[in-house]
DNA sequence: TCTGGGGTCCTAGGACCC
DNA sequence: TCTGGGGTCCTAGGACCC
């Protein structure tokens, strides 16, 4: 009886939101599309029935690209590129809109239809997932001479549930021993790609891979790489340990030599909790904190009111209230505050933010503003909380008791924020 | 042609308590 | 009076990911 092996499979969405897009305007299936931020550029439907695009030549402004299909990728326009260096690379490609709630919509069809095949799910974002397959029936069966031949049927009906559940979008799948490997076979083969994999493959298949593409390793690592020599995950191989930990850390270093070697044990994670939650926008122009003063003032308001409704909706309280600002020299500078008690109001949220934004120096232009909410619980979890601090100071003597904060300070106790709230 | 918005996790120093 | 650890929370920054 062969041992069981360990079969974790990460499964990406080909081309998502420009998939999703080319599912409700079939007529630009084969053209070059792209998906940006920004609503100017909504497709206008003419008196005859047919649509108008916007052309990312027509494009002004300072975003980035979300998705590009693969004509566009062919033309050298990827996700994270400015959209304006897009348009100048691909004049003609179509521009559409974001539109997460349809992408959150496809995205729930498409996890669905795997969990009906199978139910172990980690959720890595609104476009991929892993999936352990160690202990679906089958999975470790061989087919024939081919000892992977079991899991590889199986990734292929997992492969066509989704595309029928979702009315034709592919995706690719890697499965090997771990997160770390499939992360990197499922690149292998795309779009509407399998690819199988077993340590015996690391040095064929993984070692020519550039360090980059490892999950984990990031633009800095990368670049302190390519000093030392190394470009590839093999030439990261063939490093001592010592010497990575050397140059990397204790931890990190540890890892590179782990990760080079295809040893990852991490489980999959099919629950969890959000632990904060944000809004941010960057600007037309780069505001000033004294001349921009109202304009300032409105949006930061709108980022509060944003953050609280979110708050709200998913039935959370933050008790830390934090602001971010990016300088117009992309200097990005936090501050944050933990409040007495959790909230989910606006207005406390907004007077909390303002009193961070008292702690930096607003001399530089900024060109994005943005406010988060930590340390979320539930409005249950924190009374639950109270209920225990209060037990256990019952049961101290009275004069070693610490007195309870106050729920909320008086408003006067706090000055004017910089950007005042709008009467 | 400059670089979005939403997140997670890690590190590190200082405060504070025992 | 001096010295010292451990543990936890708070804050700021940074790397990384989708």
């Amino acid at each position: 009886m062969a041992a069981r092996r360990r079969l974790i499979a990460h499964l990406d969405m080909d081309a998502f939101y420009a998939s999703v897009e080319l599912l409700r305007y079939p007529d630009l299936r084969g053209k070059p599309v792209v998906v940006a931020g920004g609503r100017r550029h909504q497709p206008e439907l003419l008196p005859d029935g047919t649509r108008r695009y916007s052309l990312l030549k027509d494009y002004t402004g300072r975003g980035v690209i979300t998705t590009s299909t693969y004509e566009a990728r062919a033309m050298g326009v990827f996700s994270a590129m400015g959209t304006m260096k897009a348009a100048a690379l691909a004049p003609n490609a179509v521009l559409l809109p974001v539109d997460f709630e349809q992408y959150r919509l496809y995205s729930r069809r498409f996890k669905a239809a795997v969990a009906e095949l199978a139910p172990v799910i980690e959720d890595r974002g609104v476009d991929e997932i892993y999936i352990d397959l160690t202990d679906v029936p089958g999975a470790q069966d061989a087919v024939g001479h081919d000892p992977l031949g079991g899991v590889r049927a199986l990734a292929l009906e997992i492969k066509n549930n989704v595309q029928r559940a979702t009315g034709g979008l592919t995706c690719s799948i890697g499965v090997t021993p771990n997160k770390l490997l499939s992360k990197l076979a499922s690149e292998l083969d795309k779009p509407d790609g399998l690819t199988v994999l077993t340590m015996d493959d690391l040095p064929t298949r993984i070692w020519p891979l550039a360090a980059r593409k490892v999950n984990g390793i990031g633009p800095k690592a990368a670049a302190r790489l390519t000093d030392l020599g190394i470009h590839t995950v093999g030439e990261l191989a063939q490093c001592e340990r010592g010497w990575l930990i050397e140059h990397f850390g204790r931890s990190y270093g540890a890892w590179l030599n782990d990760a080079a070697w295809g040893r990852d044990e991490r489980p999959l994670v099919t629950h969890g909790e959000p632990v904060s939650m944000s809004h941010e926008t960057t600007f037309d122009r780069d505001l000033h904190a004294k001349r921009d003063k109202t304009e300032l003032g409105e949006i930061f308001t709108q980022l509060c009111a944003q953050l609280a409704r979110d708050l709200a909706r998913k039935g959370y309280v933050a008790q830390t209230i934090g602001i971010k600002l990016r300088f117009d020299d992309f200097k990005i500078v936090t501050r944050d505050q933990t409040l007495p008690a959790p909230t989910a109001d606006a207005a406390t949220i907004r007077r909390a933010a303002g009193e961070c934004l008292k702690r930096v120096d607003l001399s530089r232009r900024l060109r994005l503003l943005g406010v988060r909410g930590g340390k979320l619980m539930t409005p249950g979890e924190w009374d639950a909380r109270l209920a225990r601090a209060a037990a256990a100071a019952s049961r101290r003597p009275p004069q070693r008791r610490a007195s309870a904060p106050a729920a909320e300070e008086p408003a006067a106790a706090y000055n004017l924020p910089l950007f005042d709230l709008p009467d």
